[in-house]
RNA sequence: GGACCUGUGGUGCAGCUCGGAGUGCACGCCGGCCUGUCAAGCCGGAGGUCGCGGGUUCAAAUCCCGUCAGGUCCGCCA
């Protein structure tokens, strides 16, 4: 049908006469025998030039057969790929002829994102879609290549999978054969991954679709993608490396350049120094321990456990009405208050050259030698401002981490790309309402060999062996060597609370299967929608999916979901109550 | 479950604070003119339940209450 894509032809092909297929983006006419004719397929625009375009409108599908020639001198496009050339003697076919679309489909303005998604077929012809949806096959491809030359193999895990109450709420799916049980939909493989490792696989991965039933937001569908994978014999080490080399073979794919870098922060130093367990390394204002400068302070706000700051270079000049909206947001994010100080150079006679002071509404409350400790331990210069917290420790962190991506952060999808191992993650994080330790990442994580000692005296101190990959400032996933061994198990599950009963009600497939020789295994899990979404420099993961669904789980371009069929629901054996 | 922003011809916006006739801009659409444009240009035209419901008022796009939809966030996401 077709001998050529539109997007292709250049120079070199002048004096051929091709044949390409699309649809008319734009046409420009200039009376009864003149008219510029733009045809668009995935690969671009091509300018065709016809004698007359009155029966042809934007969006009819045609197929043009013409001769490739050199524009006439100064009327090239140099905005435009295939803008030396156009398409001469046009014998125009409409294949297809078009109502007007909704919404333009060039890049002007911005159409509204329900307008989008409920013709979202049309948005898909957009260049931003085309270009979105193709570097998503192309980090899927490399995601692929990466695992295959690591050894590792493609197993595909059930969708209908059953319940395990715990974690992320699932998505029910009745059972027609067995009236009134369920399957539901996996939130991940993770179980069915371990039991490929029970199973001898070695290394297993696929990408994978995980399902659950949570709020959405920009970064969270119901439905999304992960690179999933898992490997015996391994250590930690061993299975950062897979993913690095996965995400490395992927932003290469994507952006022409590889990482290389990928380092390793502690929890522990996450929190300390940006606040965060998913820190944004792509600029500094780390926070400083102000503290020493601080001993035996009259000043009492500043007598608290911690005292934390943050310089924001160049700050001094924020409105004072900004600086009211960081006190209140620090109040907001649960902080007693924050002090802010503009550095100014120090006024009065008798200070050395370069000395520098403060401008704080606090500042009267503070010795001379306080503040000027203060400016020395954060390295302030002259027109920074400095933010202080004085709180507990991982609050006053916490409330300053925020606050520097608040001041600090430029959009997520803005390089460099700044991956990060956020590794040493406590075991449990806080516990629950009758006192008991909460599992921080999942039940099967193996505890740090060096902290099982302390597993009864102080679990919440227990360090697991799990780590997360961060990039920019998103968490891109988490993974983690597992339990393989049935007595470390039994330990974990009685801190969590979980007696052996209910265990083996809820897990006994698992556990069961690990008393037959388990290997020891880890594994790692991220979210390709995520990654996709920064390597395309794109804020949300709608904009990497086909079909995407609002922030209340609604499809706007099928209606989904849906009432079912009276008889549907009979024969599966469900009444719908309430409203 | 909660907070905030948005909703005005097909699309994107302005108008809303201070109520006074559906007023305006750009794009698109339809018709006419136009032989080198490329977001073509020029002229003309059509197109509206101001999301929906209620209230206040002589009078509501505008003020108040409720509700729906879209978005951002908190909770939630082992």
């Amino acid at each position: 049908m077709r001998t050529r894509y539109c997007g292709a032809l250049r120079a070199e092909d002048v004096g051929a006469t091709v044949t390409v297929c699309g649809w008319v983006a734009r046409r420009r006419e200039h009376g009864e025998h003149l008219a510029f004719l733009d045809v668009r397929d995935h690969t671009g625009l091509v300018q065709c030039v016809v004698d007359g375009a009155h029966a042809l409108r934007s969006e009819y599908v045609v197929r043009v057969t013409g001769t490739v020639r050199l524009r006439p001198e100064g009327t090239a496009n140099e905005g435009l790929a295939t803008g030396e050339v156009e398409l001469g003697e046009c014998a125009v076919e409409t294949l297809n002829p078009a109502e007007p679309p909704p919404f333009v489909l060039d890049a002007r303005g911005d159409v509204d994102e329900s307008v989008r998604l409920r013709y979202r077929y049309l948005d898909l012809r957009t260049e931003r879609m085309q270009r979105n949806l193709r570097l998503r096959a192309t980090v899927n491809s490399a995601i692929r290549r990466a695992m295959e030359r690591q050894g590792f193999c493609e197993v595909e895990t059930p969708l209908l999978w059953t319940p395990t109450p715990e974690g992320a709420r699932e998505f029910a799916v009745p059972s027609r054969l067995q009236r009134g049980a369920f399957y539901v939909l996996p939130q991940s493989p993770q179980i069915a991954k371990q039991l490929t490792m029970v199973g001898g696989l070695d290394r297993y991965y696929q990408i994978a679709r995980c399902l659950r039933d949570e709020d959405l937001r920009a970064d969270r569908q119901f439905e999304f993608t992960q690179l999933d994978l898992e490997a015996s014999f391994v250590g930690e080490r061993e299975v950062r490396g897979f993913v690095s080399e996965a995400v490395a073979e992927a932003t290469e794919a994507a952006t022409g350049v590889r990482p290389t870098d990928f380092p390793v922060i502690t929890w522990a130093d996450a929190i300390e120094r940006y606040g965060s367990d998913k820190p944004d390394l792509r600029f500094a204002m780390e926070i400083v321990d102000v503290a020493p400068a601080l001993v035996g302070t009259g000043f009492n706000a500043f007598r608290a456990p911690a005292v934390r700051a943050i310089v924001v270079p160049g700050g001094g000049d924020l409105a004072r009405a900004r600086l009211d909206g960081l006190v209140e947001r620090a109040k907001g994010l649960g902080a007693k208050g924050l002090v802010w100080m503009r550095v100014v150079p120090a006024s009065g006679d008798g200070g050395e050259p370069g000395a520098l002071g403060i401008e704080s509404p606090v500042g009267k409350f503070l010795a001379p030698e306080e503040r000027a400790g203060i400016v020395r331990a954060v390295g302030a210069a002259a027109g920074d401002l400095v933010l202080v917290v004085a709180d507990e420790r991982r609050r006053a962190c916490e409330v300053l981490g925020q606050l520097r991506l608040d001041v600090g952060r430029p959009p997520v999808a803005e390089g460099p790309y700044r991956f990060v191992w956020v590794v040493d993650f406590p075991l449990f994080d806080g516990v629950d309402e009758e006192g008991r330790p909460v599992a921080a990442h999942h039940p099967f994580t193996m505890p740090h060999p060096d902290d099982l000692e302390r597993f009864e005296s102080e679990p919440l101190s227990v360090r697991a062996q799990s780590y997360d990959l961060v990039l920019n400032g998103w968490e891109l996933g988490s993974g983690s060597i597992r339990i393989h061994r049935a007595d470390v198990q039994e330990k974990v599950f009685a801190a969590l609370g979980i007696s052996a009963e209910e265990a083996d009600a809820r897990f006994g497939f698992l556990t069961g299967a690990f008393r037959y020789g388990a290997p020891p295994h880890g594994g790692f899990a991220f979210g390709v929608d995520r990654l996709t979404a920064i390597l395309a420099g794109e804020e949300n993961i709608r904009e990497v999916i086909a079909f995407p669904k609002t922030q209340s789980g609604a499809d706007l371009m099928t209606g989904a979901p849906k009432a079912l069929a009276p008889r549907q629901l009979a024969e599966l054996g469900i009444r719908i109550v309430g409203p």
